[in-house]
DNA sequence: GCCGAAATTATGCAACTGTATAAATACGGC
DNA sequence: GCCGTATTTATACAGTTGCATAATTTCGGC
């Protein structure tokens, strides 16, 4: 708890309470995180992260080497987070491929992954792949990471709709599903009020059906003949 | 040790130029662009921008009330041209509708707007819509001016071939194929030894295909069936 | 030629930045 | 209960930041 430091003698210490290790990293990069989103990545400075986290500025210099370590950490938190939220809609093996592949896909398009916070996040790192060696890898791992949960998705459906699967076709097929998610995905973050609710969802169900050449089913619909 | 100029002495002033208002605003802005193409967006100081632009910094508030402002026409300026850029490549009413799509979706996925110098512009222009209104009317603007070119390139394709346009599917179809371009964009200028020459543009064209519905040729192709 | 206005430089400043250091505190193990 | 140590605070520091101001220089119009 922020403690009143507003002592008017000024001559008490702040009173704090230790935390375990991994609370107290976990607290600075959640802070980290909520500065960034809120007030842009130039705010983020090492007084104001240690403000929101309720501590001393000194202390992040005891958890983290230096701040830039503290901000590819929580990329690496951000990232993971949005992996694992497409991954529970789409891999939790509830329902037969066409349907895991819809719900990812609503999923990738409704809060709290479509989220303006979150994107501001996301663009405030990928501002900085060309500049730090370090943010490129763990974008490149991220990605990779994001289209290996995508393309088993494609490459079942592929396979329940009869088509042979070389691996190459599910390869270019996942790109650009994922292109069209991510496109989507931008816009309805970016502009939320450009569309009406469950369109950013519908247009992105019907761009994959129409980048796979199969229709996806609304729930439980029987699969046409082609 | 402040001083740049080399001169140790320090006893003679720099000589300078004057230029037109127009031509040194255009400098400056060119040199903020620089600054966080290269460097990134907390490197876009006064003093670093003033020096790639071949002024002391004093000037830039000459030309600018604040830093701020000179930022977002830098964001203006950069948004203007990725549209002009692809306005040329769709709207220069040579070739037939379907040609011209074409034409569009492959400029936009290839040099020089598929570029990491220009997506970490854009990121780090993004990453500051939420955090300041008035890069978020750019922002605004500049979108909608985007899908203005493509909406009546889509409409036209689609008149082409004989669809019935009610203004709904053109602006959905639009939206969807700007998606679809947009996430291709991202990826490839941020991995571009993901994918092999070209393919990025044929993956573009074969979504914009599908999400359309319609075969765009290579040339002059004659319509599949439906 | 030269004069005045506009452009440009030079310099300074207060606030802020990341980091270093030493002192103070909390708390598990005895 | 107390003690040692890792955690946390407090403070300082050198460098940087955007911005303000005054002194200079250029150059078009006379």
């Amino acid at each position: 708890m922020p403690d009143e430091t507003g002592s008017p003698a000024g001559l008490s210490r702040r009173t704090f309470r230790r935390a375990s290790s991994d609370e107290r990293r976990q607290d600075l990069i959640r802070a980290t995180l909520d500065c960034i989103a809120e007030r842009g990545m130039h705010a983020a400075t090492v007084r104001e992260i240690a403000l929101r986290a309720g501590v001393t500025n000194g202390l992040i210099r005891h958890y983290f080497d230096a701040k830039e370590h503290m901000v590819q950490e929580a990329y690496r938190v951000t990232m993971g987070e949005m992996t694992a939220m497409a991954r529970t809609a789409g891999d939790s093996a509830l329902g037969r491929p066409r349907e895991r592949l819809r719900r990812f896909v609503a999923a990738n398009l409704s809060p709290p992954v479509l989220d303006i916070r979150r994107l501001t996040l996301w663009a405030s790192f990928i501002a900085m792949i060309h500049v730090d060696p370090a943010m490129a890898a763990i974008h490149r791992e991220a990605y990779l990471e994001f289209r290996n949960e995508v393309e088993p998705l494609v490459s079942d459906v592929l396979a329940e709709a009869g088509r042979k699967d070389d691996g190459t076709e599910s390869r270019r097929t996942a790109i650009k599903i994922n292109a069209a998610i991510d496109g989507l995905w931008l816009e309805g973050a970016l502009a939320p009020e450009l569309f009406s609710k469950g369109e950013l969802v519908a247009m992105g169900i019907e761009a994959v059906e129409a980048i796979l050449g199969l229709p996806l089913g609304s729930g439980e619909e029987e699969p046409k003949e082609n």
